[in-house]
DNA sequence: TGTTTTCATTGATCGAAATCAAGTCGGACT
DNA sequence: AGTCCGACTTGATTTCGATCAATGAAAACA
């Protein structure tokens, strides 16, 4: 991490809305408030890696972070992608552990980090925090299983078809909108490489799915969901 | 459920080593046994359902657990196979939201449950059991995370040698058990068609692999790992 | 503005595993 | 023991997506 800092102005305002801290008291979160240190990231960097001891909780305050892991030989398979607001998963280590996984600056990015030792303690004496803790996890262990689940059960241009679909407002009315990141990191993520997800694009043309750059068009969202 | 009833003697002993209770302050396990119920399900029941309200926790003390995910069409995937002392991870959800997946008895099984909102008030109150709750789930986003990316990096019977390299007691040394369940339900666990097993075993023969029936013998681990 | 580099698309080929279809094994039961 | 039924295995086929290779399009940069 390049340089840290106490959280200004703009940081405590995101890390307020932040899934984690906005469901807390305000107590709690004066004293994760008071622990936070922010960090900026160039991209490809690492924030930690897989089997690192694990002595810090993340919350991305803006820019992606990829979490992948490593198979013996080099490869990588892309397990999370966070983006402002969330929590970072394999962060989340209460009892001495290590990361399950190695995270890296998908783009900058904004990193709010939070001593583990004090976060536990401070869950320790405030139960909200510790409840919190808790239900972001369980929220991502369900998330992890519908990736899981995704990969398994559906063909490539399904998993895409699906992706868009939840990431566009829902009704049956045409929608526009803008990926948020590179396709190859959107490849990743469903466990694609980038010329699958390249060929499910052009397939989806034919379903009502125009996409020229970053911009994506659904005429249909409706007949993409019976794909 | 069949039948409930308060845990006798037994089942508070297997429930003091499950992984949940196990990091309990003394307090926290009586106020845990105090709403506890127990019930036993025939295999093949259903112990909950995606989607619906969740409403209970769940603790394996005996038999397996396989939770799974369905597509529109009503295939199946599973995302995860609990056994004795588990805590079933799609089970905790804190926050009044609904079960991410269905869990089904994958054999007869005795099985703890905890009202939820009763659990969360005791974890508000006592803040080693949200403390013991968070650390389970991120041992359990671990696992999830390890599975998404076993499935994306390796082949079926790198995946069945990692799987079985993984429940022999390590070392070089020859190595004999059994196999805990039937070879359906382990080719479920790992994303793979029962043929897909079968033909894994085959090969794996060929790397000092022996399996009958549920036996499964290993001739040298350390070259297992480097299939 | 042009130059360079990274990212995305398209084509061709290959390999892994799902699926479909028999066949075999093994245990439970009469 | 014989029979039955579910679990497992084996074979043939097909589909999907990874990989390799080459081209095309966009950003980033000076």
């Amino acid at each position: 991490m390049n340089r840290l800092m106490k959280p200004g102005a703009r940081e405590r305002e995101t890390l307020l809305n932040a899934g984690l801290l906005s469901v807390l008291g305000v107590e709690s979160v004066a004293a994760m408030m008071e622990i936070a240190a922010i960090g900026n990231l160039p991209a490809r960097q690492m924030l930690f890696r897989e089997g690192e001891p694990a002595d810090m909780l993340h919350c991305v305050l803006s820019g992606y972070m990829r979490v992948y892991k490593l198979d013996p030989d080099g490869r990588e398979a892309d397990v999370e992608l966070y983006g402002p607001g969330d929590l970072i998963g394999a962060s989340v280590v209460l009892d001495g552990g290590r990361y399950a996984a190695t995270a890296q600056a998908a783009e900058p990015a904004l990193i709010a980090r939070f001593d583990l030792k004090r976060v536990r303690d401070i869950a320790g004496r405030r139960p909200d925090l510790a409840i919190a803790l808790a239900s972001a996890l369980s929220a991502q262990l369900s998330r992890a299983f519908a990736n899981l689940a995704d990969d398994r059960l559906h063909t490539a241009p399904q998993r895409v078809a699906r992706h868009l679909l939840a990431h566009c407002p829902v009704e049956g009315k045409p929608t526009s909108f803008r990926l948020p990141y590179q396709k190859s990191l959107l490849a990743g993520k469903l466990g694609l490489a980038p010329e699958a997800l390249s060929r499910a694009f052009s397939l989806l043309r034919s379903h009502g799915v125009n996409v020229r750059g970053r911009l994506v068009h659904i005429d249909d969202p409706e007949a993409l969901r019976r794909i």
